[in-house]
DNA sequence: TTGAAAGCGCTAACAC
DNA sequence: GTGTTAGCGCTTTCAA
């Protein structure tokens, strides 16, 4: 059962190239050069209205489609935006269907290469591949992996999600400082006193900054600030599930636990569980991002809120004006976060 | 923050084009002519073993990545194969991680293509726009959607999985129908006769199939055979959930059900719940899929596992011998499936 | 085993 | 407003 792709191609014969209709055909039916029938195609000025409706016509016809391959290697613009993601990670992938909506929304295709698995290494011309068919790319960072040193190097349109070590890119993130600091004054607000903290993986700035914001609030709110109750995390839900069983451990346990994300946060769930424990009787649980899944756990999951869309938007616009202006990178977008207070905190026992 | 495409192009300035280097210079360099660049770089044999190495070796030292636009368009391969697919679906996109490992494997890389929510129409040229950079498409079939019609007037190499309607394409799939059978006889072990049953989206065969076992099963088993216990589902949580309520709401209970899919025992469940029943101890519930998130459910699912990295890998050796040999379908390749049994299923209350 | 010529489908640049 | 020329980077012929 084992693929042997040089032995298939060996016995290449056929090829079924099966060109559809191209825009020499267009052009030669209306009866106009092939330059016209682009800039008709295209929407570009340069063509009289009349002419141009009848060339629409007639593409529209003959199921005339743009070969992006051809617009690409001819130096123009195929409207197709890449997105590189690993699509393991919940977030990631709710992200990147947000994009998806968002490049469709301005006229723009999206194209994705998933990110293997932590550990294989990703090849470095991926970026190349979708910029060979695509306007841009789209980075979202993966939760390990130095892929941005690999990125720098080419002159392609990059727009990074979430900065990682490094911030040579254009950068769209949420607003990590101040969501950590809405989860913490919830707890507080609750009536928390000892918050344990599960972190998430440092390399990157968002693990950072929501860790920061922990450490901050900890000390405005005079919390219990024993380093027991940081326990390092990696973003995954297995890390979570670690980092928690390692808090329930704890001779004096904390009420409330802070997960740097809602999958480390359902990792926690589990080991507060089958540490015979019940969430938010015993202990509250937040976590951060609000995945799809956040809400449909049982119980629901109160956690802070990234704001996607917009996430998605801002980072189709950033890319299209770097890939029509090649302006230097702006200052990075932040965007605001929101508390969904949902059924896992709630005040401490007495 | 709305993004206008247009005039955002309008100002088209700088594009930054950054090509790196190509086939042309490795050539001059080497000494040789294009030609035998790029046999050397592409391991076709009419070149010396000593000079393809140098070849090679100076390819690498200068960083040179094939253009895979410029290959396909002048007709070679690519090795990129595309995947159609709805992200949404937790199923699906476990199955495109699958066979983006089973593309790696044999030294292809996979661009994805996420479909658009239903309702919102996909565009006809989405197979186009794939097939304009990789050698073939698989396209993993929607829960809904005539998608497959408008393809079949294209001649891409293409290959389904998991059949809709129409079968005109080389198709694998799991053995939904005995995967199904032992879900019931399961059911039936355990000592259960009173067995609800939530379809999936009819529209596609795999629902068909499981749906055919269990009328069959039911009968070959002597189970009781009310109407009132299939409920109809479309393969998403919220139907699951809906139909759930339903069968909860039977003045004669079923004793276990049988979702059609996980993401609907997903639904199932808190349905169960919300009508004060507990699961496996009040119902018990059996899914089918085996998603990765029906091992971190809580109980753990039991269910029905696809197997899906076969099928990625049987997929993968379909489409590129497909690519290579334009042969006619074969017969749909049909995959066995495995009973996984968790903690959501056990004996009836006495 | 090697190379030269032609062209894939399209767009930028420059005519008119 | 319209057309012509050249060429993107590669691979297919076909010839040596």
């Amino acid at each position: 059962m084992q693929v042997e792709p040089d032995n298939v191609e060996g016995t290449a014969a056929v090829m079924a190239q099966s060109r559809g209709p191209t825009l020499a055909e267009v052009a030669r039916i209306a009866g106009v050069s092939l330059m016209t029938a682009s800039r008709a195609v295209n929407n570009r000025p340069g063509v009289s209205d009349e002419k141009r409706e009848e060339i629409l016509g007639i593409a529209d016809a003959i199921g005339y489609v743009a070969n992006r391959a051809a617009q690409k290697l001819s130096g123009g613009r195929t409207h197709v935006i890449g997105v590189i993601a690993q699509l393991h990670t919940p977030f990631t992938s709710d992200l990147v269907l947000g994009i998806g909506s968002a490049a469709r929304a301005v006229g723009h295709e999206m194209l994705v290469y998933s990110l293997p698995d932590e550990g294989r290494r990703p090849p470095d011309s991926v970026v190349d591949l979708l910029h060979q068919v695509a306007d841009g790319v789209i980075v979202i960072l993966p939760y390990a992996s130095d892929y941005l040193t690999n990125l720098s190097r080419s002159h392609i349109p990059i727009v990074t999600i979430e900065a990682g070590e490094t911030a040579e890119f254009p950068t769209v993130a949420a607003d990590n400082y101040h969501g950590a600091a809405q989860a913490i004054r919830h707890l507080h607000d609750l009536g928390h006193r000892r918050i344990g903290f599960i972190t998430g993986n440092e390399r990157l700035a968002s693990a950072r900054d929501r860790h920061r914001a922990f450490v901050d609030l900890r000390h405005q709110l005079g919390l219990d600030a024993d380093d027991d109750l940081v326990a390092m995390g990696d973003f995954t839900q297995r890390g979570g599930f670690v980092a928690a069983e390692r808090l329930m451990a704890l001779a004096s346990r904390p009420t409330a636990i802070f997960a740097a994300n809602d999958a480390q946060a359902l990792g926690a769930m589990t080991a507060i569980r089958q540490a015979g424990l019940s969430v938010p009787q015993d202990i509250s649980l937040i976590g951060f991002d609000d995945i799809l899944l956040a809400a449909q756990m049982h119980p629901p999951l109160t956690t802070i809120r990234q704001p996607l869309a917009q996430m998605a938007r801002a980072a189709i616009k950033l890319l299209l004006t770097l890939v029509a202006k090649g302006e230097p990178p702006a200052t990075p977008i932040t965007l605001p976060t929101q508390l969904i207070v949902r059924e896992t905190t709630a005040p401490p026992r007495a």
